[in-house]
DNA sequence: CAAATAATGCTGACGTGTCAACAACCCGGT
DNA sequence: ACCGGGTTGTTGACACGTCAGCATTATTTG
C-alpha cells in the first residue's frame, strides 16, 4: 500500500476542465434538442443510425451494435419510442428470436426537423471553437483514451 | 431556412471521438468507484467538497454553490447518504431556512479509502495518457467550450 | 411596522439507465 | 431426435436526475 500519486495543479486544472467542459456540454445539447425538437439525445441517437440505414429498418441487435447499449436499456426506449409513434416493432423472418425496428413517418419526420438545429449547437458550442491542430489533438487525445480503457475491458 | 453546415469528415471523426471518450471514461470511472467503494460519482463529488472544508460542515448552499447542482438533486441526494450514514442533516443556526451538512466519521473513512484508487483510475485512463502539450490544449479548449456556453446561458 | 418579494430546502411525480431474472429460440454435439 | 449451452429480447425493481409545486423564513419596500 504505497502513497498515492495525487495530481498536481496542472493536471488537476486539465482534469477539472475536462469534467465542467463535459457536464456543461452533455447539458447544453440536451437542452436544445428538448426545447427545439422535443427529443432527447438517446431518442437522436437511435433516428440517427434508422434514418441512414437502408430500408430504414434493423434488427435489435445490429442497432444495439450501432449505438453500443445495453440489452435493457434499448428495450426500454425502444418500447417507449414506440409509444410515442418514433418507430415500430416487427418480427424478425430469419430468426424468431429477433425483434426488427423500423422508423415510422413520424420519426423521420422527427429526425429531419431536429437535425439542422442540432448540429448547428454541436458547432457553436464545439466544433467551430477549435483550430485544425486543435481538433487532431483532440481526435488522437480521445482515441487513445478510448483504446486503454477497451484493452482494460478484455483482458478480466 | 438555409442549408445547414453540416459537419465534413474531420469534424465529424473529431466530434464522434469525444463523445466515445466521454462515453467510456465516465462509465470506466463509474465502474471502478462502486466496485472498489461502493460510493457513486456523485457520493464521491459531495464526500470530496466536504473532507476538503473545514470542520467538515458546510451549508447546503455552499455545498450546492461547490458543486454546481440544482436544489432538489442535492436533497435527494443528502437524504439517500444521510440513510447510508454517510453525512448528518443538523440545523443551520444563523439561518432557520439553512441545512446544515456534515461529514460523519464513516463518511470521511469512505472518502479516503475511494480516494486513491479513484486518482489512480484518473491517471490511468486519463491524465497519464497526455503529454504536456496535449494536456494544455485540452484544458485550453475545455475552458473555452465552458464560457462560450455560459456567455449564451446569461444573455437569454 | 406591514406587505410584497425573494431565497432556501423539501417532496412527489415522472422519465431514464442498470441490474438480475426470465422465457423463447438457435445451434452444436452426441 | 434431443439435450445443453449460448443468444436474444423483455420485464420488474431499484437508483438517479429533473421538474413543478410547496412551506418556511429573510429581505426588501412602501
Amino acid at each position: 500500500m504505497t502513497e498515492p500519486r495525487w495530481l498536481d495543479d496542472r493536471e488537476q486544472c486539465a482534469w477539472r476542465a475536462y469534467q465542467h467542459m463535459q457536464r456543461d456540454l452533455a447539458a447544453a445539447l440536451e437542452r436544445q434538442l428538448t426545447r427545439d425538437s422535443a427529443l432527447s439525445g438517446a431518442d437522436y441517437e437511435l433516428l440517427v443510425v434508422l434514418s441512414e440505414t437502408e430500408g430504414h429498418r434493423l434488427r435489435a441487435r445490429e442497432l444495439r451494435n450501432a449505438v453500443r447499449w445495453d440489452r435493457s436499456r434499448l428495450a426500454h426506449q425502444v418500447r417507449r419510442m414506440e409509444n410515442r409513434g418514433l418507430l415500430r416493432r416487427t418480427e424478425c423472418e430469419t430468426d424468431a428470436r429477433g425483434t426488427m425496428v423500423e422508423l415510422t413517418d413520424a420519426g423521420r419526420a422527427a429526425i429531419e426537423a431536429a437535425a439542422p438545429g442540432h448540429v448547428e449547437t454541436v458547432r457553436r458550442y464545439f466544433v467551430d471553437l477549435l483550430d485544425a491542430e486543435e481538433t487532431a489533438t483532440l481526435r488522437a487525445v480521445a482515441e487513445r483514451v478510448v483504446r486503454r480503457i477497451h484493452a482494460d475491458d478484455e483482458e478480466c
